[in-house]
DNA sequence: TACTTATTTCAGAAAATACTGAAATAACTG
DNA sequence: CAGTTATTTCAGTATTTTCTGAAATAAGTA
């Protein structure tokens, strides 16, 4: 591996990184050496940076490619297909999670969806039915919102992102503009 | 294996999930068990019902305990220990992104502060430095807002996702009280 | 067309991970 | 203490995943 420290580095972290989730040291590398690069490279040139085999790093891009996380660029009078990453790290990050959410997210609450057609015929089954239920409900909250937030520029997305805790703040004082909830506006327990 | 279908596709389906995830099958599916057992179960039981073996059964469990995901419980007379997950699902998912973000992002945090020390020397490594910080910059936004969230209760927290892209609207409205930002002093009127 | 270059495919080798049974440990009981 | 039961450890085996080199494909050029 032929890198500058700070290279080699930060490429073997997120290789080891990467195969903690589901994706393995090789696309880990790749994509890392991608994202610190400031020119788009080709396979030839990731091999000699790395030092993988020709035909892994043909694998490892696909993969790349299949997770849309890599920019395909070709120069002039050079048939090589080079590749480089997003410059912009909150398309990166938007890629990421809009992939693993079609990849995990969506699978499962179909099939949560469908678990819960059934109906259950025995107590263990009525709890066991009542359990996939309420995961249901939370998943399909947090995707809502997921939806939501992604739908915002990233500059409000940012803003809102930053504001944190201090939205707590703010909520109160714009209830009393526009009330959050349609239920009883009871003073029971908040202070 | 030995369960009702409704546990049954459940279980298999998070098995083949929780591998996706650095996560193995065998753990997946015993969270899956246990996450739908109305009764904490003993090892001999999930042994009973999944068919591993007796020392695999043992070993997964002890990855689930560190990962803090299951509770261990003891019937009186009977020294067997028993495991369950919370009752509360939301406790699941906040155990599940702490357990992840102390073991995946925080040390890649360091990492990123760490590499950003050392002063780039070429061209090529001032780019790379400066791919480092932007990258360590969003992970402090997104680990920031995280941890604001997290301070927030449950009751709270989900108000909050399910306002989502209301929250929009709620802010244009709460900025006219209270300015969010202090670099645009528009024409905002105090009241 | 034949030749060159870029990329992909794929069967098998290598490496990593998961799983097992047997033995060890631990923790109680009489 | 010896005996019983619960749990863990671990060396070896089985399985899965990753990686490679050689061959195939694809896409140009002369």
């Amino acid at each position: 591996m032929q890198l500058s420290p700070l290279q080699q580095e930060f490429v073997l972290h997120f290789g080891e990184m990467g195969s903690r989730w589901g994706i393995n040291r090789t696309v880990g590398q790749i994509y890392a050496l991608l994202f610190l690069e400031a020119a788009p490279l080709n396979a030839e040139q990731i091999v000699e940076r790395l030092g993988f085999s020709r035909s892994n790093v043909s694998m490892g891009l696909k993969e790349l490619q299949a997770w849309n996380l890599v920019r395909l660029k070709h120069l002039p009078d050079d048939r090589r297909d080079y590749f480089t990453t997003p410059d912009d790290l909150w398309e990166i990050v938007r890629t990421l999670v809009d992939e693993r959410k079609k990849r995990e997210i969506d699978p499962t609450l179909s099939k949560l969806r469908e678990l819960q057609m059934q109906t259950p015929s025995s107590p263990a089954e009525e709890h066991a039915h009542q359990r996939i239920g309420e995961l249901r409900e939370l998943i399909e909250l947090l995707t809502g919102w997921y939806g939501d937030m992604n739908r915002l520029e990233t500059d409000r997305l940012v803003q809102l992102l930053a504001l944190g805790s201090k939205l707590q703040n703010l909520l109160g004082k714009a209830e009393k503009i526009v009330p959050l909830s349609r239920k009883a506006p009871d003073k029971a327990k908040e202070s």
